[in-house]
DNA sequence: ACAAAGGCGTACCGTATAGTACGCCAATGC
DNA sequence: GCATTGGCGTACTATACGGTACGCCTTTGT
């Protein structure tokens, strides 16, 4: 009778399983990035749902599956957010300042830290997390970088080089300080100043060894 | 009798009972660093030890102690392998590319990215570990770094910066390729011919880049 | 309105683990 | 030599977790 109840050929019934699916992963995601595989429990995640654990099993046979879709879908968002992180200007100075810069604040964010633990402490039990998660976060950005740097030294604007390399190069000059900080857990959270000072001496440095 | 049977004021009942500890440290080690904290079983280090359980437990209480303890030694032992890394030549570039060469030979040996990933995993639920790592092995080897930097700044062989956040800096860039995909396991060893490589690189960029 | 699907609550199973208790025996110190 | 210390072996406790089973009830599609 009414059209917009079903304007996609899925019913409520559909609709709300995936509603409740995404709610069950919000609640794994946080508990994972926050206590680790190990110290999350399924038990824990049923209860903290409001449901049953026969619910939870429902829809992730097992916890490893359960793992892997909160990182697949970690991932993806991750990736969202430091694509769009490269967006060109006039200059490639301030490209690349604002380049660095961005990509520093997603990196130092909490739950950006929290998951590039998460990923590097279970590599080894889960060795597809680690090619995914490198596939879909560094390596698209470095890709991304790359393919600017590689039009900036046709351009002449930089000296020709290997553009992959440099945006390594780059990326690790960025990675450095209060990244490595965090991940070590000696502080908790990035002061703002320390990102920006950062950001500035890596890409001056990046210039004066890619100057034309 | 005979004074070599206690040349030092320790008793055959003490040695043997620091001979045993060192024992149970290696069996531990061993585990932590290739299973992880979580997977690592106290009876299963027991059993590998040919002991019982009552002996692990009167050498450490519990099995946060005798992680606290693993952590402790290894990283005196990174500490010693990494800070020898810097074996000033007469030039600057050849000093550089040597440490370099030998930095990454040890940073990407299997034990130390496991290590590197155990403290950074469990970063969370032992907080002191990550101070204690950084402050002995990265911390170490940067001042040291530092300090050659600023002597050859000084003597007018680099241009003047600050020596702390170059010696990071050159160490980021070494930490950018192999290491970063020995962590996240998408290769098991580093080629020995990609560490030349990305050794060579990095301080190809880092002297572009401090060029006096 | 009615039947089916699916969530809920709870109790349960098997297993694994940190840590304890205790009796026995060999190594050790005097 | 002899008493004691300490490791050995084993059995045990308590607990926690992943995963299952099942009966009840609300929501859903027709």
């Amino acid at each position: 009778m009414l059209p917009q109840d079903c304007p996609l050929p899925i019913g409520r019934r559909e609709a709300n399983r995936a509603t409740r699916r995404e709610a069950i992963l919000d609640v794994a995601h946080r508990s994972f990035l926050e206590r680790g595989y190990a110290a999350t429990t399924m038990s824990a995640i049923a209860a903290s749902l409001g449901g049953s654990k026969g619910t939870l099993w429902s829809y992730f046979a097992s916890k490893e599956l359960l793992f892997a879709a909160v990182l697949d879908r970690a991932t993806t968002l991750f990736q969202a957010q430091i694509a769009q992180a490269l967006n060109p200007r006039d200059g490639v100075a301030d490209s690349l300042h604002a380049f660095a810069r961005q990509f520093l604040d997603r990196i130092t964010a909490a739950d950006a830290v929290a998951l590039y633990r998460l990923v590097i402490g279970e590599a080894r039990r889960f060795p597809e997390t680690g090619r995914i998660f490198h596939e879909r976060a560094p390596g698209r950005t470095r890709a991304l970088l790359a393919a600017y740097l590689e039009a900036a030294m046709a351009r002449g604007q930089l000296r020709a080089a290997d553009p992959m390399a440099a945006s390594r190069q780059l990326m690790s000059l960025c990675m450095g300080g209060c990244h490595q900080q965090l991940l070590l857990g000696l502080i908790d959270k990035a002061p703002r100043k320390a990102i920006v000072e950062e950001a500035e001496l890596a890409v001056d440095s990046f210039l004066r060894a890619y100057a034309a």
